[in-house]
DNA sequence: CGTATCATTGACGTCGGTCAATTCGTGTGG
DNA sequence: CCACACGAATTGACCGACGTCAATGATACG
């Protein structure tokens, strides 16, 4: 039997009152620039946790804003390996590249249950081409993801698994509690299983597990039962040289 | 004493014959928008090998294009772990980041001597403003970066030392074919030491010289002397699960 | 030539991978 | 309410890819 999924659902088009649009692609929009958004988004659709939203050498006909629940992009490998590319947490947008004509270049997998606005391609060719700044938006947001992607291909390349492994949890804590609300202890609600850390990490998951006990012997986070916590953000960012900056979106002009 | 750098050079302010325009950040622009860009260019400068050109952490004042040399961008750990994260080869655009107020997020070195096109940054503004086609363009760019920043991210991550470093080289083969001119036997100019492959791809020195040792010996690729050729480079593609369309610049829209 | 940088090689150590159980937790059905 | 099933977490024993340390060669340049 299908269950009712768990999400977060509004009116359609009440793009002037989302809940996430602070956080969103077009956050630094006026009111007539946000109707115009909202007359180029096509629905809302709600997907199922474990299912792709996409596939690799699938068309690229729709790009989406992420507006509830977990999700992440990756690649796989002919042999099956997995890359998992970058995390998606509500406000995020999904499904941009390059060429939008040749197929896509990675997947995309719902962790959770998943709210999505959805824009089909065609309209938001039309979109940029009536109004530049939502360019610049796009330009800003691809900036922001590319960053963080450098950030990872350092932590991968370069970090040993404990520091992988902290800095990847404090990541996460640190963009979950932007854009959901934490609980009475201060901790947020974590849906990825030890093999999604791997697979983002270069990692096994055994090694994962090992690598957890440790930092949760050192008291550097608590983690389990779908819930994460970071007691002491502040020192454990000084002592990965962690960035912050990189996750505060800023205006880019 | 000071040695004169060996650079292609050529009459300032002179973009509408420029060699590298055709692979050039502002490729698909008319006549006019090449006027406007040369407009706001300020200067071509020319750089020294071995030396940065920009570091983390200094103020973000110029963007670049690279009009002839080889350069690398790259972030330091505290310890002084080094990670690359791309390699640019003429006719890249350097130094663009999400917040332009912010300090510099990652650095960029020359490898060899190196000829730049200069854009100060609030022209650079300015110029987007008054011509919206440069933003897509921009945006195209930066989206491009990614997706081979993804590939990076997939390589070190996932595959092997052997799989890695025979992915870059082929990567750096086809990328060097494009804008410069292969020698008689088809072998391309490569001033990269084995320290800096090895800083891309996470491994040591010591190792990346074992494994080119195996690549060598199975006639996979040929490097020395400042020179690389892959003899057979749709073998390796294939064998890889290369994805050669990342690499073919292609419009947008 | 002398010096510096890069490439190369060998011996050895370790971090993280592999294989294989066992345990835990949650949801399901009897 | 309990038995069962399934995925995830956990643990131990062992292995191998890659790192570390140290020495030697090859090249280029002043």
């Amino acid at each position: 039997m299908s269950r009712a999924p768990k999400v977060k659902v509004r009116t359609p088009s009440a793009c002037a009152t989302c809940p996430i649009r602070g956080r969103a692609l077009f956050q630094p929009l006026s009111q007539g620039e946000v109707e115009l958004v909202a007359h180029f988004r096509s629905e809302d659709r709600v997907v199922h946790g474990a299912t792709d939203l996409y596939r690799q050498g699938e068309p690229c006909s729709e790009l989406y804003t992420l507006f509830d629940g977990w999700a992440f992009l990756y690649k796989l490998l002919e042999d099956g390996r997995r890359q998992i590319l970058k995390f998606c947490l509500p406000g995020d947008f999904l499904g941009f590249q390059p060429d939008l004509e040749t197929p896509r270049v990675h997947s995309a997998h719902a962790v959770t249950d998943v709210a999505l606005c959805v824009f089909p391609r065609p309209n938001l060719l039309h979109m940029f081409g009536e109004h530049p700044k939502l360019g610049i938006s796009l330009t800003w947001i691809t900036a922001h993801d590319q960053a963080l992607s450098y950030e990872h291909l350092t932590n991968v390349g370069r970090r040993s698994a404990k520091e992988r492994l902290a800095y990847l949890l404090l990541e996460l804590f640190y963009r979950a509690r932007e854009v959901t609300e934490p609980d009475s202890e201060g901790g947020i609600f974590f849906p990825l299983t030890q093999e999604h850390l791997a697979d983002a990490l270069g990692l096994t998951p055994i090694h994962v597990n090992r690598t957890l006990r440790e930092l949760r012997g050192e008291g550097v986070v608590e983690l389990g039962g779908r819930r994460l916590k970071v007691p002491d953000p502040g020192a454990l960012e000084e002592e990965l040289g962690f960035n912050a900056h990189l996750l505060r979106p800023r205006r880019m002009i």
